[in-house]
DNA sequence: AGTATATATGAATGACTGCTCAGATATCAG
DNA sequence: CTGATATCTGAGCAGTCATTCATATATACT
């Protein structure tokens, strides 16, 4: 236990009723997966919320869910489709904004399976795809009123 | 109406047993509130939906609020501090990331009122604010493994 | 007092991203 | 076919942001 300097976090640890383990002290280098310094940590604290993380891909994929909807001009888009199935030039209208740059967020949006949509002859017309994308907006924005 | 032309939105629009109207249509040119170019619009589409149209204010605070959680980093810790609360040492050894950078994401957390935190001596121990934080991250990370 | 430690913070940098502009594709009207 | 229209897409720029490094503050121990 090379370069591990013990002082408070034993107390802590102790009067926890856990007395910290070496095996479950996380090494100090370059390994890809279990890197981290150790020096002040609670081990037994560390080992409990490491267990309990969630797998990296699904917070990757959370995390690129919830950015969609994240952006101001993507949550206006969205909450306008929450309204109503609507196209792009309406969306544009709506929000106030170039056709262009609401077709490149559309396409994001559609990427990421947040809307759907069909097309009408030359006409895009779009709509959320779910209510789990419904439900997360209402409970953003009732969330911000507060 | 200079520069309007109608085609098939009207048909469009009328079977949905609503004729444009001109006084709900939207102006062209460089109003700061109003600015909308008009081309193929579906006047009525576009007034509903922006009559629905949440508050700027709200949707750029709920916006930032979701940014918040949205950064894979950040939901990382979130979900570490969702199991127990940690210290920002904790917090750094179980995201494998410097104390400094944890420390710099808490700051930001702590200002949008996502995470709350209460000193013991040199120890700083945070934990979410609400459990709105909570629900939002578990129903984003069941989302994502679907 | 002085030293060690836990956290906070400012500056700098590299990466990412949203918009604009120009051009491409696709569909409809004549 | 030709022209007009609705949407899409690639390149480039400007602003944002997460990390690192160095340093500052604050608390505990001797």
């Amino acid at each position: 236990m090379t370069g591990l300097r013990y002082t408070e976090q034993m107390i802590i640890a102790s009067q926890e009723g856990t007395v910290p383990q070496e095996g479950t002290v996380l090494q100090a280098g370059t390994g890809p997966e279990g890197i981290c310094e150790v020096n002040c940590v609670h081990p037994e604290a560390v080992a409990e919320a490491r267990a309990a993380l969630p797998d990296g891909r699904d917070v990757e994929t959370a995390s690129a869910f919830l950015k969609l909807v994240a952006d101001p001009t993507r949550l206006r888009l969205l909450s306008a489709l929450n309204t109503r199935e609507l196209c792009v030039c309406d969306l544009a209208a709506v929000v106030g904004l170039s056709e262009s740059a609401v077709s490149h967020q559309l396409r994001l949006l559609r990427a990421g399976r947040v809307v759907a949509f069909r097309k009408a002859g030359r006409v895009a017309y779009y709509r959320l795809l779910d209510h789990h994308v419904t439900m997360l907006i209402d409970s953003a924005l009732e969330h911000a009123r507060e």
